[in-house]
Parts: C-alpha cells; sequence; structure tokens
DNA sequence: CGATGGCTTGAGAACACTCAATTGCTGTGG
DNA sequence: CCACAGCAATTGAGTGTTCTCAAGCCATCG
C-alpha cells in the first residue's frame, strides 16, 4: 500500500467511509502540502474569514463559542484529519470560533479549491456528504450525552475519542495521547473546572481510566463503553480498513 | 405569486436559502402529495426503516433519543417544513427515534425518489446542501445554549421557535401556536419536569413570555432575544423573501 | 362521576458552582 | 544550583441550582 494513505489523516479518516481512487487520493494530498503550526490556546481561524477551510494535522483544536457571561462552550473536538468550518454560510456562524487546544499542525485550504474537487471527483463528493452528515450525528450525539450525569458524560467524551483517534492511527487498542487540560475538557462537557477535576478522581477511583502525563489509558474498554452507554454506531465507520 | 410557495410549508423554508425553479417547486410538491396524521406522543418513524426520509406538514415534532436511565432528549424540533431522517447511513443512528410531540401531518417520501430529485435539479441539490448545514449549525447552536442557565436557555429555544415558524408562515411578529407538553420541552432542554416548571413562572414573571391556552406570546422580542443572547445568525436564513 | 393527562407546589437530597488557597511541575534567568 | 514566574491540578468550604419523590390541583372527556 501505498505511504501516504497511511500518513495522511485525512485520507485515512475518509476512507473510512468509502474507497478513493488513486486520483483522488493524490488531489487531496497536493492540497495539504504547505502546513502551519499554531501553539497551544491560539485560535486557528481568522475570525470573520470565511473563504478558508482548515484541516488538523496535528494536535486537538475546538471548536467553541464563548458567552456574554464568560464561560466557553466547546462544541466538538477536532482531531487530526479533521476539516474545519466546512458549513459556512454568510455571515452566520461568525461568532463560532476555532482554536487549538494543544499544540498543533494545519493546513490551510482555499475553500474555492476544495469546491472544484468536489465538483471534479464523485469519490470526493461522496465522502464529503458522508462527513457533513457524521458531523452532525455526532453533534446529535454530544446533546444528548449532555443529558448524563458528568461521570458518564466524560467517559462517554473519551469513548469517542478513543475511536476518532483509532480511526487515524493515533490511538492503539486502549490508549491514546491526550494532551489537553482539564478545563478544555471542562468546556467541552459544560461543568466547572473544579467539578472535572472531581469527576476526573472519581473515574480513576474506580479503574475505569488512567490519565498522567498526557497519555490516557482504559484499561477496559468494554467496561468504560457500557458505564457511558457508548455506541459508535453514529460515527458510522467501517468496521476496518480493507486496503 | 403561485399559492403553492405560501402553503406549502418545505418549499416556503427551503426558498429562505436559493430561489427555486417553476419545475423544482413542482417536482418537490410532486413529492408530498399523500399525507398522513400522526397522533401526539406516538412515533412517525418506523425504527428500523431508513429507506425513508419523513416532512412534517403540521404540528410538532421531535428527534430524540431514550437513555437507559428512562429519561429521553430531544435533540431537535421539526415544525412544517422540516425533512427528518435525511442523514442516515448504514446502521448508525438506529436509536434516534423521530416522535410526534402534537398531533401531526407527514408525508413518507422514499429515499430513491428525493436522491433522483436532487441529481437532477442543481438547485434543489443546492438547498439540500443549505439544509444539512443548517442543521448542524442548529445543533451546535443547542449544545451552546445547554451551557446557558435554565431560564436563558428556555428563552433561547422559544425565540428560535419564533424566527424558524415565521419562515414558514406559522408566527406572526411576536407569537404563535405552542401545543407541546411542559414534558417535552423539559426533555429538549435536559432538565426535570418540575423544574421547567419553575423556570417558566420565572419568565412568565418577568414578563417575557405569556403561554396560555396553547399560545405563545412574547411581549418584547428584543428584549427576550438579549436575555437568551440569541442571534438568529447561525439559521442563515436571508432577511425577506423576494417573491 | 371517575379517569386521565397535564400543571403546580413542597421538601429534602444530590449535584454542580464560585471563590479562594495550596500544591506541583516546568522552563527561565541569575 | 536556586529563585521565580506561569500554568495546571488539587482541595476546602459555602452557596446555589436542579433533582427526585410525593402530593394536590385543574381541566377535559367519557
Amino acid at each position: 500500500m501505498p505511504p501516504t494513505a497511511v500518513n495522511h489523516p485525512l485520507i485515512c479518516k475518509l476512507e473510512h467511509s468509502a474507497a478513493l481512487s488513486q486520483v483522488e487520493r493524490s488531489a487531496l494530498e497536493a492540497l495539504t502540502l504547505s502546513r502551519r503550526p499554531v501553539s497551544a490556546r491560539h485560535d486557528i481561524a481568522v475570525h470573520d474569514n470565511t473563504d478558508r477551510v482548515y484541516l488538523v494535522m496535528s494536535g486537538i483544536a475546538g471548536r467553541y463559542k464563548t458567552l456574554r457571561q464568560g464561560n466557553r462552550r466547546i462544541v466538538s473536538f477536532a482531531v487530526p484529519g479533521d476539516l474545519c468550518r466546512m458549513h459556512i454560510c454568510g455571515p452566520s456562524t461568525r461568532d463560532m470560533r476555532l482554536g487549538a487546544l494543544t499544540h498543533c499542525t494545519v493546513v490551510d485550504i482555499p475553500r474555492t479549491r476544495l469546491t472544484e474537487l468536489i465538483e471534479t471527483h464523485p469519490g470526493i463528493a461522496h465522502v464529503m456528504r458522508w462527513l457533513a452528515m457524521m458531523e452532525l450525528n455526532r453533534a446529535r450525539e454530544w446533546l444528548v450525552n449532555d443529558s448524563r450525569p458528568a461521570d458518564r458524560r466524560l467517559a462517554h467524551h473519551f469513548c469517542e475519542l478513543l475511536v476518532c483517534l483509532q480511526v487515524v492511527g493515533l490511538a492503539n487498542e486502549n490508549s491514546f495521547e491526550l494532551a489537553i487540560s482539564q478545563a478544555d475538557l471542562a468546556d467541552a462537557m459544560g461543568i466547572s473546572q473544579v467539578h472535572i477535576n472531581r469527576v476526573l478522581q472519581g473515574l480513576r477511583a474506580g479503574d475505569l481510566i488512567v490519565w498522567s502525563k498526557s497519555a490516557l489509558t482504559i484499561p477496559d474498554v468494554e467496561r468504560l463503553q457500557a458505564f457511558a452507554e457508548f455506541d459508535p454506531g453514529y460515527l458510522d465507520l467501517r468496521p476496518a480498513k480493507a486496503a
């Protein structure tokens, strides 16, 4: 197999939906040559610039909005392979921001070039539709998750991260690197920093997770999934990559 | 102007994104001839049937999921003109349900016929992409909303409902019919029935809303929007319908 | 008249918040 | 090597929100 499919998180992820032709893979790869570092706690997207799409190549970013009261709500994580600001029209989402939670490497993609690719390559158009749908499923799953008690909610996030990082080869069977802060996690769950600390301690005490030195390990994945009521179906990933 | 555009909620809503040709309007209309009543508290969608899309013509429905613990979380409302179960692939969303909150009239649309329309009419394809994007924006806005205190959160839902119903001509400047129960509202907000009752009393006491006899009136729309921190930008509706 | 479904109220417990202080780690400059 | 600043994690204490359980009320409908 070509090394590009393995190393390139976007292609890696998209091919969990449907296989791409070699031409399509190359076209996508050509889009993502020039990379740019973004340090933690800095915004990736220029606020009112809507003619660019951003691809995360490494690190973890977050789509978020800051409320008048001052608290920030992260509405989704963007891990390597995730395209951001795809779905924008007019001045609509001008107050939804995109920031790096850890140090990130990103690619700026002109929206027009991506549109061209979609119009000329049916395979790319197909996987992009799949992407939009999966993002919607994911957002609604986060809403459902918001109704769960905090400990199960947090567990659910960990389960989702595990699967999403496995897709791009950044997690093994039961662990992955997670360098974000507790404050970021709190903002993603909609609870306070003090409280997430105590919830984390609860999960640790129950041997559901081990999180030290930026490495998160899940001793018993099935047990954590059962605890979180996690069912990966909504991510709609094919069981395995059939080269 | 033709009466169909005024009376048909789906066309009415889609034309807030971009104008459709007369041929496209007729094609959509032809899809939605046979209507079916669904009484309150009954599911609209057959659980594991994924080859149909549902269009709400009257009443209010909700997309929801029931958690193990027994509580139900509504992740979005479907008002007249809303297409449901558009975005499904594989067995993914098998546990996300679609139920009528009030008495509803719905149209069952074979997914294949809608796909045909999208493939043959570029205008329809365009507005469908807009629709998917708006649903994602909306879901993320609900997530942000979940971080607000309960009274502001409820106010935000009312503001959104007002705009969405105005789009299809089911709300006037500051009021609309709202026949759903407090329990439904509670499930949409992720709080208990007892609590929503008290939050409602708070909004009523502050003269922010009047809700009696299934009619919701907002005495001062700007004041409620300010209270809820509501900005309709995420719905991406054009200011007015230009015939 | 009784049944039903929805709304309202009370009371105590559980959960999550804020404020504030402490600890530990890490990189930097002297 | 130490002092220091900055950031993240932790802990305590008191407060406020939201929950559950339970009962009562009020329409509507047969």
